[in-house]
DNA sequence: CTGAAAGCGCTAACAC
DNA sequence: GTGTTAGCGCTTTCAG
């Protein structure tokens, strides 16, 4: 067994009592007497047990990260989590809290609800991201009265958050500059259909047209995945060539670059054949060439932003309950 | 406060010892009684607290991903990060064992050892990733008694194991195929000198080399970063033109890819004028064109057997304890 | 099969 | 200032 709390105030001579204060920053002791005990403790390797501290209370309540279906979207959007990641971790850092990260499965979720999992972990609350609206937090955190913060996808609740991106908007400014550009057939290569944010960036795409007075060439549905979207623009543009779209609006980077492929190895170029562009800001659409248009997330504000939602819903203290971070619309020569 | 097991043995009209037995899949118990305490629990929302259990001997004991640097050495490796994390947290769900991941700065690691945040976090043991000869740990997991598995960095102790690449093997045979391909002055695009597997790294180039009776064009360090290698590239370039080096091996696909921009800038064609290649087997490597010579290091693999062997440790199985996973030589243009 | 009771390590009154 | 003690929620003997 460990040392415990006995051992170190046997050690020192005093009781166990005496030993939680000195540990707990009490001033009521003398300093002489808390040196003792800090020296006895090191000596033996005392660790407090966060378990029986929980127990007796003294609750430690740290926050978790939670990704949702991290296991299945393998390889789309890793950027993007490690982006949001890092904003969430940072501000873990600066304002010393912890935040554990955990990836749950939608079977986990279906398991064990969102506040038996808080329980269970001693957590006092979560951000989630990559939640869908077929996943069982997503009901599960409304009627939850936990604190949550939500990113990149809203849901309403009691002691609920939601960090994210102006999608529509985003899409029509990024659409409005294909525009702009000289494009009058345009098509849309968006990701899942059933996608919360893909119906925003749609909507954002169709609303920049009507603007213009144009109508969509085309619209279509890919998984987000780039050999997918490289397959069906090569089919589309085999089929067209430069008769039907001249410009592909895609919902992510991802399909952009598959788009990019494809007009290469159909003998066109980039940028000047057709125009691409995409959406996330991803490191190697501006690794491509020429470097795809695109919009950056800022997915790592959006991470800090939503632990700092959370640590302040935590805290009870007042907040803005929906928070939307300012995009970042990169032109390049795609376009 | 939340419903306990006291409410719950209150509601069901039994003692709490029975409602634990109920919980915990004990076969002395009548199905009746067991039932009726299920479905009383349910009514009532009991969630047993962990702490609770933990306090009480049953060690729900889970395990933690350790990311040592996360937050310092931003960008370099997300991808492999993210696939390290894909392996160890699938063999979690594989195996219903859960894994938390953490994200700890050289400075946490000096002011709380390796033992004691497995003792405050109540964990089994932990695999490390990312952990330099300079961070805190790097001592101290060799002196603590505790199960840790290391990725990518050998360190010896009781409950230690490593998992890795054969990076000499590796690096020498990527070179042989440099040297194969006819190129006869070749230079080293080195990572961080101090770094182990940097280390290993020069090492294949160099005996690969000695092999074929060459010796080194060049030897330069970089910060793994794509700008710094692109400038050092340039510089090199610029200075000498194709009479020295004429083809560059890189310690990672950034390094390579900083490599090939310096050549496209410089007016030379990567793959034809000069030899590039890279190390890690990233997506960019494949995306960018030519695709890069590169060395798959397949970091899930890696993820999941450190993930298996700290497990097994924990277990107290037998079990390797050190582990050097196949990697995979990708051949394309640019060499 | 089930109840009663002794802790697990710690905190927080309450004494002295 | 410091010792004493009653729990926190749960598991696990030990009786019956």
């Amino acid at each position: 067994m460990a040392v415990s709390i006995r051992d170190v105030a046997k050690a020192a001579g005093v009781s166990i009592g005496t030993v939680s204060r000195a540990f707990n920053g009490y001033s009521d002791i003398k300093d002489e007497t808390r040196d003792k005990i800090i020296r006895s403790a090191k000596e033996l390797g005392y660790v407090p047990n966060l378990s029986a501290k929980m127990l007796s209370g003294k609750a430690h309540r740290s926050m978790a990260v939670i990704l949702s279906g991290f296991m299945v979207d393998r390889g789309l959007t890793e950027e993007l989590v490690i982006k949001m990641l890092h904003g969430a971790l940072e501000y873990g850092q600066e304002q010393n809290v912890e935040f554990a990260v955990y990836a749950l499965s939608s079977d986990q979720q279906r398991e064990k609800s969102f506040d038996q999992f808080l329980a269970e972990h001693s957590l006092a609350g979560a951000m989630v991201f990559g939640l869908k609206t077929s996943d069982a937090y997503y009901e599960n955190i409304a009627t939850s009265g936990a604190p949550c913060v939500l990113v990149d996808i809203e849901i309403k609740g009691e002691k609920v958050g939601f960090v994210g991106t102006d999608d529509h908007a985003a899409f029509a400014e990024i659409t409005d500059l294909v525009i702009e550009s000289g494009h009058r057939r345009i098509a849309l290569f968006n990701g899942r259909k059933q996608a919360k944010v893909c119906e925003l960036r749609q909507k954002g795409f169709l609303d920049s047209l009507k603007k213009h007075g144009l109508k969509a060439e085309e619209i279509a549905y890919t998984d987000f995945n780039l050999d997918q979207s490289q397959q069906m623009a090569m089919d589309y543009i085999k089929e067209n060539g430069k008769t039907k779209a001249t410009a592909f609006v895609c919902a992510s980077d991802l399909i952009a670059l598959g788009v990019c492929n494809a007009i290469r190895k159909s003998g066109y170029v980039v940028g000047k054949d057709f125009a691409v562009t995409g959406f996330d800001g991803l490191r190697i659409a501006n690794l491509s060439d020429p470097a795809v248009t695109t919009v950056d997330q800022n997915m790592e504000k959006k991470g800090y932003a939503a632990a700092q939602m959370l640590h302040a819903i935590v805290e009870g203290k007042e907040t803005e309950r929906k928070l939307l971070i300012p995009y970042t619309v990169l032109k390049y020569d795609s376009i």
